[in-house]
DNA sequence: TCCATATATGAACATATGTTCATATATGGA
DNA sequence: TCCATATATGAACATATGTTCATATATGGA
């Protein structure tokens, strides 16, 4: 995961022929304007993205329950240092972490309660609906 | 996107040695106890990962403005009356939205105020940090 | 200075994902 | 019954993403 701007997916030819003919046209010019900003939205598309990967979640929520370094996280997800080094990198970068560097190792925690609130609500969500 | 229980991308190669030695085994053991299920997990980062797209994400928040149908979703974003399908397909299954169909149209809306208070929350957390 | 250990990181590669295009399906009107 | 329009959906394909492997970098100890 780049996370930096991401570009969609899908083919490059243009958007043809957009649509078709019955659209409400006040209520479309209404949405449009009231719509946050297009890099507002971008932003946070990309905050949830960051979210959206069993590794990072189980890394964050590892997190919410105290500092942790690079090897406990790996002991606790049964993954290797490596592919928890590259998610924490994207975290790191999505400042949803911060790194404390003593010794050899680097002991990670969360950057702020903002981000825990956040993983508490999911949580809150998807477990409501069992 | 499938959407459907997703396996990680990466290679078919088990995890070899997980991880390095320095591992603090009494605060591993604590949260790993403490972590809630496997499955509880999964399902959070798939919340999670349903909102982290541009597409969906304008969609969603266009829905928080009020009903609207196919047709006005695709002129609102300016994208394909296809891809706005798929994509309504993706949080209908992920139980983001509702449909209503009347006549040749299908209106669309939001499946309930937790929605809302979610993309409200992380609105308010990607604006704060600039 | 030499080693071992903890992390970080680039490349490769298997998968996942989103859009376009071509069709299928449903509905209302003539 | 025939058509046009609104949606839905499968296939193809360009990209994005996450993990493994091989290394590079940093630090503490002998």
């Amino acid at each position: 995961m780049k996370h930096v701007k991401t570009r969609p997916a899908g083919r490059k030819t243009p958007p043809s022929g957009t649509c078709c003919q019955t659209v409400h046209e006040d209520q479309v010019l209404r949405v449009r304007e009231d719509l946050p900003p297009e890099e507002i939205l971008y932003d946070l598309a990309d905050f949830f993205k960051a979210l959206g990967d069993m590794t990072r979640v189980k890394i964050l929520e590892s997190l919410r329950r105290g500092e942790l370094c690079v090897c406990d996280l790996a002991a606790i997800l049964g993954a290797s240092a490596s592919a928890v080094s590259h998610q924490l990198k994207i975290l790191r970068l999505s400042n949803f972490v911060k790194v404390r560097k003593a010794g050899k190792s680097a002991y990670y925690r969360l950057s702020d309660s903002h981000v825990s609130d956040i993983l508490e609500r999911g949580l809150d969500h998807v477990q409501e609906d069992l």
